[in-house]
DNA sequence: GTGAAAGCGCTAACAC
DNA sequence: GTGTTAGCGCTTTCAC
């Protein structure tokens, strides 16, 4: 049986309100005592039991993180990302996985996120407006991640789903490409990802003076290279004559990348590829892949920030708060180089102004970094 | 504040004891006494206090999970599989990343491997032998992942490196290649992955009569992308004929890949190439890539179904087990065809025995998945 | 500086 | 079938 705090003190000769002292830090504990106990608790090989202390203290110092799924390489990289900012808070991190389905990402959300965790940050994938209520339900911290689909209920930290969409789209139309495939759509839907990015690629087009075509976006439930790989496939089948390709993010282009080589197009000579996100593959694909940075890390970095504060809270005082994180367009192998009239690197505020950020500047075709 | 037992007793007008059977599906309860207890459960919104139920219990129901790094797929997927297997069992996973540093591994393993879980799923990188002790003193149930590294303190669920690697190797050297470059060695490591692998490679190598050449032996230290191209690169500069690669993982072989097509190698014409993983990447790559698929989902539930078994013994009453999953060779395009000749499909016993798994036979040119 | 004691919310032995 | 109660190991208030 493990240790106590009585084993010690009985051990050290004291209290356990003095081993208590000692274990927390407390200063005012004479120097003699400490090194006793601290003795006694080295001796027995004494650690706290957690549990107890929080029943007691009502924190348990983990929080969790609720996410579609980890083999997914943007969330996994979130996850990381996730973890870090939390290790430096001394937090730990509960990972739950909900899939792709409406009805278990509510039961996740309902039954297993308020688990013995002092906080929740929660990738929203498929509710939307109409889920308000059950978010807003929710009595355990949390903040929410990525999309910017429900108005109010909670603080929520968001990539810019809409303007990094239409960044992407102008970067193959500044190089001159007019046939754009959008690959990724979920109809019907409006604020969800694919909701925006299709916004946000509809944007791009307008302002270029490209007439919007239907036929030009191909809708893909989820969105693993299987379903780019398909999806391209699919689009192919029709025989329509196009220059350019926009995948709603990173692994859909890699599938639809690998369906256009099968097919003997080159890239991005015949076409142009851009993805979104900025997973570790792209740097190293044939070619590498253009892509939007959403700006992942500084997401986790200020999700966990909001959500320790709201912890730290006694209630629900302050609004929630909103934050968009900038984004980076990263221009590689997979577009034709633009040097101009591309949209800057940072933000909203940015999008359309003039300049170049350090990465769409440079060499635009890079080799995979040493 | 969040409703308790009392709160709930007091509203259903009985005893704490009688919520507590209701919570707990304790049969003798009275019909109508069970629905007055949960409406008022209902009305009150009232959830257990976990921290509470562990601290009484002994049981958290949390399992961690010690892994490297996230981003690396091969530890996403293997997360992934993971959870769904605990899942299964009632459990949470909390995952803690020790990176890929001997000093964090250790002081994860000792720190915070064992706060507030009732078991740990360790998949060991950086420990060997001399470690031993530090593994045995780890007084939380434990069961090792992967490698078969130490000989018996705990549980031990691995995959076969050794006859996964010579298995890969013999896949291209049963293609006719002769002079073949082995990628992502540690030199001077016995006992860790690399040196399993770099083993099954020697033995291959030696069954089929090709001398071994240290100067085809490259190392690297981590196992990203990155270190994949960075390895090919320096290979490439020697100037030294070759007409195989094997990689110790498949993001060394998706780096080489990369770098080898750029040097205008066609793949597998002029360079055969293999890793190991099977990650998902590897059925999108151009050329797919042909890998050995180690079990990774079996490994996790068997793991998970061990360390259950761990928990709920008194004592370790029962001498360590060790369990080598059985591993499949993945011929794809990245590999000549071969038809016969090959290792079978699966497990050690089978290796070199006659016939070949339903992926090695079929069409060994094969597109991505539909 | 240190000790005694209450109590966090739950489970389970035992009583009725 | 249902109620009473001890106690899991910790933190913390209050005395001394």
């Amino acid at each position: 049986m493990a240790a106590t705090l009585h084993d010690v003190s009985r051990l050290a000769g004291v209290s356990i309100k003095t081993v208590s002292n000692v274990i927390n830090d407390y200063p005012y504990v004479r120097d003699s005592t400490r090194q006793r106990v601290l003795a006694a608790i080295a001796e027995l090989d004494y650690t706290p039991n957690l549990s107890a202390r929080s029943l007691r203290s009502g924190r348990t110092n983990v929080i969790s993180l609720l996410i579609p799924e980890l083999r997914n390489a943007y969330f996994a990289e979130l996850a990381d990302s996730v973890m870090r900012a939390a290790r430096e808070r001394g937090l730990s991190v509960l990972i739950e996985q909900f899939g792709n389905d409406r009805a278990s990402e509510l039961s996740v959300l309902r039954n297993r996120s308020g688990r013995m965790v002092d906080g929740i940050l929660y990738s929203v994938l498929g509710l939307d407006e109409s889920d308000r209520d059950t978010i807003a339900e929710v009595s355990t911290p949390m903040v929410l991640l990525g999309e910017r689909i429900f108005n109010g209920p909670k603080d929520h930290v968001t990539m810019q789903n809409v303007e990094g969409s239409r960044a992407a789209t102008e970067l193959v139309l500044a190089g001159g490409r007019r046939r754009v495939l959008a690959i990724g759509a979920h109809p019907g839907e409006v604020i969800g990802s694919a909701g925006l990015r299709l916004a946000g690629y509809r944007e791009a087009l307008a302002a270029a003076g490209v007439a919007f075509d239907e036929r030009f976006v191909v809708p893909a439930g989820t969105w693993h290279r299987a379903d780019g790989a398909r999806a391209m496939r699919a689009f192919l089948e029709t025989g329509l004559a196009f220059d350019a390709v926009v995948a709603f993010n990173d692994t859909l282009a890699l599938g639809a990348l690998r369906v256009l080589q099968e097919a003997g197009y080159r890239v991005p000579e015949d076409v142009a590829l851009i993805g979104f996100d900025d997973i570790d593959e792209t740097h190293y694909s044939m070619p590498t892949l253009s892509t939007i940075d959403p700006g992942r890390d500084e997401i986790a970095r200020r999700a966990v920030e909001l959500l320790v504060r709201r912890i730290d809270e006694d209630a629900d005082t302050r609004e929630p708060e909103e934050i968009a994180v900038p984004f980076r367009v990263i221009q590689r192998e997979s577009t034709p180089p633009v040097l101009t009239g591309v949209p800057a690197d940072r933000g909203a505020a940015a999008v359309g102004a003039a300049g170049l950020g350090a990465e769409a500047v440079g060499p635009a075709l890079v080799g995979p970094e040493a």
